[in-house]
DNA sequence: CGTTTGCTTGACAGCATTCAACGTTGGTGG
DNA sequence: CCACCAACGTTGAATGCTGTCAAGCAAACG
């Protein structure tokens, strides 16, 4: 059963009472930390101190606040949204433990989206300036931060092309496919999903309406190729969405 | 008359004979030395040493070759380009003078797509390790490094915003804006363009067929919003174009 | 001067959107 | 406890935008 977003906006709290430094995380391999050596983690662990927790619909940040942190999710997962004059919204992302968030804010030091928690989650608060005191003395560090930045560009490029040259069955794999290698990643089942968005968030997300994909998940479900109810997904034949990705790739 | 590209590829030419240090450079308020000191600039012109001659249809890099610098376009024209197995290709971007060429192989030290030029340019060299330890000593740099890097992360997300949820002629409208706001930023005429790429290369950027691309700037023509003459645009009406990016926004 | 490449335009088809109706779920308040 | 409401999701029919296919033209190059 698919548990809906009814919770009212509110902001998140700091909790900090119990901390996990990055050197012990389980999310090491996946975040901010890989590659570092032991001392360099060291390093890290002071900087990583408080925890946030934050409620399903609430923001972490929003629209033109002034960037102070980068955020690592430790549980749960956020969208996030460029805003726009009236109601309307676009969502550039999706992200699960291990993955950062905030990046939109350093180049000009005011964040230029929100960033929406979709289940309760808690992220790792990183305070920009000492993280960059510290790069300074760790080069590895720096050299990681760089990475972390310039596959974001990769990934953009990659999603850049899956809206301008994709149909939507071809987006709608893609997406799920590109859902379950991250949870695989994670330790988690590559095949049963639990979508964490709305029909609508995937639709502002691969530039498709909320019909098409509520029909494109059908015709899945139909063809056997996933079993469909609700936001619960479990996909049967991964090399059927392989081959709808490949044959819009190639 | 827009000259056509029919030049064979070849490879970019090394011209280091003369050279133009960065705190001389004319593009210095554009480019990667926005707002460092005197001391700071002075730093950078060391490192900035060899230019590249790129003449028209050449590759400065290509995907899967390893990153090994940074580029600034001091003349010309490029596009970025993602490959695929088979001939159509994706582009992901232009650039023209002051901007960076390069950033797509700092996530992986691979590059990921191609940068073609589509007239002939000059790019100066920026040896990324050298400059990586002369960031190390020059905090600003590091800082303005980074601001570069997440603009272009911003931009993207402005990309993926167009692809997704604008329509052909929006696209078009607003693409048309953005280099006129560019070359403007670059004492040129923001109302006289001249377009340095094909139909097609405007397409797969938009996520159109070049013949959508055709009747869009045909239509505009009608209207009496642009003056089309084959690549030689003239904006008549900016207004109508942003009123149709901002239809499309709000 | 012929060929190639790029551009324009027309007719038609197809896919996604739009509009609408209906069903379901979960929370709220009587 | 139950009815109602709001948000979410599904499905159908019709519209329309963009893509596809094709033909013809112009410009540039060798």
């Amino acid at each position: 059963m698919s548990t809906q977003q009814r919770v009212p906006p509110a902001r998140p709290t700091a909790a900090a009472q119990f901390k996990v430094a990055c050197s012990h995380c389980a999310l090491k391999d996946l975040c901010l930390p890989v590659g570092l050596s032991r001392h360099e983690l060291a390093q890290l662990d002071g900087l990583v101190a408080t925890r946030l927790t934050v409620p399903r619909g609430a923001a972490l940040y929003r629209c033109a606040e002034p960037f102070t942190s980068l955020y690592a999710v430790r549980t749960g997962f956020f969208k996030t949204r460029t805003c726009t004059a009236d109601g309307r919204e676009h969502v550039t992302g999706f992200q699960m433990a291990g993955e950062l968030l905030g990046l939109d804010g350093v180049g000009s030091g005011l964040h230029t989206c929100d960033a929406v928690a979709l289940e309760a989650s808690q992220v790792c608060t990183i305070a920009y300036l000492r993280f960059q005191e510290i790069s300074r003395d760790v080069p590895e560090l720096q050299r990681q931060f760089h990475k972390v930045l310039g596959r974001e560009i990769v990934r953009d490029h990659a999603v850049m092309m899956l809206l301008s040259s994709m149909r939507a069955e071809e987006k709608v794999a893609a997406f799920l496919l590109n859902l379950s290698h991250r949870l695989q990643a994670r330790g988690f089942s590559s095949t049963a999903l639990l979508l964490r968005m709305t029909r609508e968030e995937m639709g502002t997300y691969l530039g498709l309406k909320l019909e098409t994909i509520s029909r494109c998940l059908s015709r899945f479900n139909e063809q056997g190729i996933l079993k469909v109810c609700h936001r619960d997904v479990r996909i049967l034949e991964p090399a059927a969405l392989e081959a709808l990705v490949n044959s819009a790739t190639i």
